[in-house]
DNA sequence: CCGTCACGGGAAAGCGCTCCCTCGTGCGGT
DNA sequence: ACCGCACGAGGGAGCGCTTTCCCGTGACGG
C-alpha cells in the first residue's frame, strides 16, 4: 500500500477548516474576525474545528489581504543600551493592546546599515518608530516620502514633516546646571557623548545657555559608555573644574570608578553629575546626581502616538516628556 | 476634468515594474531574485524599472508566495535585562546574515502571556528562539508538536527533544566555590534567583556539589535585581557566613550598596561574587569578582543552531557555552 | 538543410486569506 | 396571499508575489 511521504505535513488551511466544520471559507473567515453576523451554533461549530486541527491563520495570507500586516518596525541604534531596550520593550507591550506586533532592528550606529535596514523594515511593517539620532537628513526625509506612518524617538528636524516623541534633554540639562550653580560651583567640565547625535547637541545647547547661571564650561570629548567615562578620568583631572556633567549614567560611573582610583573624593573634591537614570546610579558610592527621564513614559507615549498615525490622524503635534533632576551625593559645595 | 483622488497612492507592484520595463512579471521576479538566466540587459533594464519607481516587494506576498516568511521569532522574558537585549542584538545580526529579521516577543515573565505570545509567533516566524526559563514543560511540548524549528536558550528538558544552546552555569558556579573555598571560606551565603527557573536550579545543583570544597552552604531567597540584592542586606549580616554568593551582578551590586552603607567592608569582613559580568562589575568599590559568561557566543551559536535547524538540518546537539571566572577585588581570605 | 537542444522569457496557477456581492430564507406589513 | 426586507451564509475575485510549465529562438551537429 502505498503511502504519501509524510515529508512535511501540509499547513493547515481555512479550507481545512471549513470543511470540518461544513460551512464555507466565509464564515470561518468571519468567526476567526469575530463578525457577528454567524449563527451561534455554526460559530461554535467552526470553533470546534479550529481547536481540534489546531488551525491559525497565515500572517502572511492575512497581511496580504488585508492589506497590512499587523507589524510595526522599530529601528534601534543599540539594543544593547538599556534607554532603548526599555523602549522597545514598553512600546512593544502598548503597541500589542492594539494587535500589533514589533519587528525590531539594530543599526549598530552605523549609517549605511541604518539606511537598509530601514528600508527593509517599510517592506514589513505598517507603521515605523525611528531611533535614529545620526541618521542624514536626507535618509529621513525619503523615508517620510513612502507616505506609511513614522514617528522618531528623541530627535527633531524642523522643516521635515515628521511627528516626533522627545525626552526634555534641554530642560534636564539646564536643571544640572542650575543645582551645580546653586552649590556654587563656577567652572564645570562636560564629557560630551557622540558627535552629532541629537542629544549630545541638545545638551550642548542646554550648556551655552548655562552662561546665565556664570557657570563656565570645558567641553572633553568622551563618548556614551562606561569605559569612555572610564578613559576620561585623566582629561578631567587635567582641567580646573569642579564639577562634572557626563553625558550619561555610563559615563559617570566609569568616571566615579577612575576617579576613586586616583583617590579624587566625590563630592568633596570634585562634584560629579549623570544623566538619563538607570537602576545602578542610586547604589554607587557615592548615590549618583542625575536626571530622571521617564523611559516607560516615552515608549508608551510612541505606542499611543504611532497608533494615531496609524489610525489616520495625521494632525497630530509632537511632545515632549518632562525629566526630574534626581539629587544624591555626588554632588556637594563648590 | 475628473481627477482621481490622490486617496492612497496605490502601492506599487511587481505588475507596475514589468510594464515599465516593457518585460514579464515572471523575468522582474528572476531579476528580484538573482536567478542568472535573464540577458543582461533586460536586467537592467528592469533593475532601472525598479529603481525608477522606487519599487519594494511586499514582504507579505513574497512570504505567502514563498512559503516562509523571512522572521525568527524571539521570545524573552525580559527585554529589559541586558542578558537578553545582549542576546537578541548579537543573534538578530547573526541570523541577518541569513536573510532574516527578527520579531521580538517580551512576555514580561508572565507564563500565559508566555503561552499566547509563542502560539503568536508562530503565526508568523519560519523558526523560534525560546528564552523561556519557566514555561511549562507542557506548553513547550505543545510548541515542538508544531514542528516548526525551535530553539531554546538556556534551559534543558530531558525527554523533550528540543534544541538547545547553553550557558555552562554548573561549572561557573562551582568555579565561584572552588574559588571561595580556596580563600579559606567555609560557610557561605547563597541569594537565591526566581524559584524554578533553569538557571537557579543550575546554581542550587551546582552548590550542592559544592560541599565537596567543604563549603557549608545557606540558601537565603532573594531575586535577580538590583533592589533585591539590596533588600537581602540584613538577612545576609544575620548569618554567620564570610562569603556571599549573588545569583547575579545586579544583586551583589545592590547587596554591596547596602553593605557599603552598614559599613562592612568587602572584601575585609565579607567576600561577594556576582554572576554574569555585567559591564559595571568592573567598575564598582571594589570590583566584583564576578563569572564572566559568553553572551555574544550565546547569541551567536543560537543563529547558527536555529539556522541550521531551519535548512533542515535536525540531527544536532546542544551547546553548552563554557564560562569564565573572573576574580577581582570583592573577594579574599576569610 | 533540417533536426535537436539549450536557454531566455512569458503565461498562468497557485499561496491562504479577506471582503464584496449575491442568493436564499423566513418574517412582517398591507 | 403577495411583496419586500433583513439577515445569515456562500461564491469568488482579488491581494502581490513565486514558480512551474511551456514556447520560441538561435546555435550546433549530422
Amino acid at each position: 500500500m502505498a503511502m504519501a511521504k509524510p515529508s512535511r505535513a501540509r499547513r493547515i488551511t481555512i479550507a481545512d477548516v471549513a470543511r470540518a466544520a461544513d460551512a464555507s471559507v466565509s464564515t470561518v473567515s468571519r468567526v476567526l474576525n469575530g463578525i457577528g453576523t454567524v449563527d451561534p451554533a455554526l460559530a461554535e461549530r467552526v470553533r470546534l474545528a479550529i481547536e481540534e486541527l489546531g488551525y491559525r491563520p497565515s500572517a502572511a495570507a492575512q497581511g496580504l489581504a488585508r492589506g497590512r500586516s499587523g507589524t510595526i518596525g522599530v529601528l534601534v541604534p543599540d539594543l544593547a543600551n538599556p534607554h532603548f531596550s526599555d523602549l522597545v520593550k514598553v512600546f512593544s507591550a502598548t503597541v500589542r493592546d492594539l494587535g500589533a506586533r514589533v519587528l525590531v532592528m539594530d543599526s549598530d550606529e552605523d549609517p549605511a546599515v541604518e539606511r537598509e535596514l530601514a528600508e527593509d523594515l517599510v517592506r514589513y511593517a505598517d507603521g515605523l518608530l525611528l531611533c535614529a539620532p545620526r541618521m542624514p537628513r536626507a535618509d529621513l526625509a525619503a523615508l517620510v516620502a513612502r507616505g506609511l506612518p513614522l514617528l522618531v524617538a528623541n530627535r527633531q528636524e524642523p522643516g521635515l514633516a515628521l511627528h516626533s516623541v522627545c525626552i526634555d534633554v534641554h530642560a534636564g540639562l539646564l536643571a544640572v546646571c542650575g543645582h551645580l550653580a546653586q552649590l556654587g560651583h563656577r567652572k564645570v567640565a562636560y564629557l560630551a557623548g557622540p558627535e552629532g547625535s541629537w542629544a549630545n547637541r541638545e545638551r550642548l545647547r542646554a550648556l551655552s545657555g548655562a552662561q546665565a547661571f556664570g557657570l563656565e564650561v570645558t567641553v572633553l570629548a568622551c563618548g556614551s559608555l562606561t569605559d569612555d567615562g572610564y578613559a576620561a578620568g585623566p582629561a578631567v583631572l587635567g582641567t580646573d573644574a569642579t564639577a562634572v556633567i557626563a553625558y550619561n549614567d555610563f559615563v559617570a560611573l566609569g568616571l566615579l570608578s577612575r576617579l576613586a582610583e586616583a583617590g579624587v573624593s566625590v563630592p568633596g573634591d570634585l562634584s560629579l553629575t549623570g544623566f538619563d537614570e538607570i537602576d545602578l546610579a542610586r547604589y554607587s558610592s557615592p548615590p549618583l546626581t542625575t536626571v530622571a527621564v521617564p523611559r516607560s513614559e516615552l515608549g508608551r507615549a510612541a505606542g499611543e502616538a504611532l497608533a494615531r498615525l496609524m489610525a489616520g490622524e495625521d494632525d497630530m503635534e509632537s511632545r515632549t516628556l518632562p525629566v526630574e533632576l534626581r539629587v544624591r551625593e555626588s554632588t556637594g559645595t563648590a
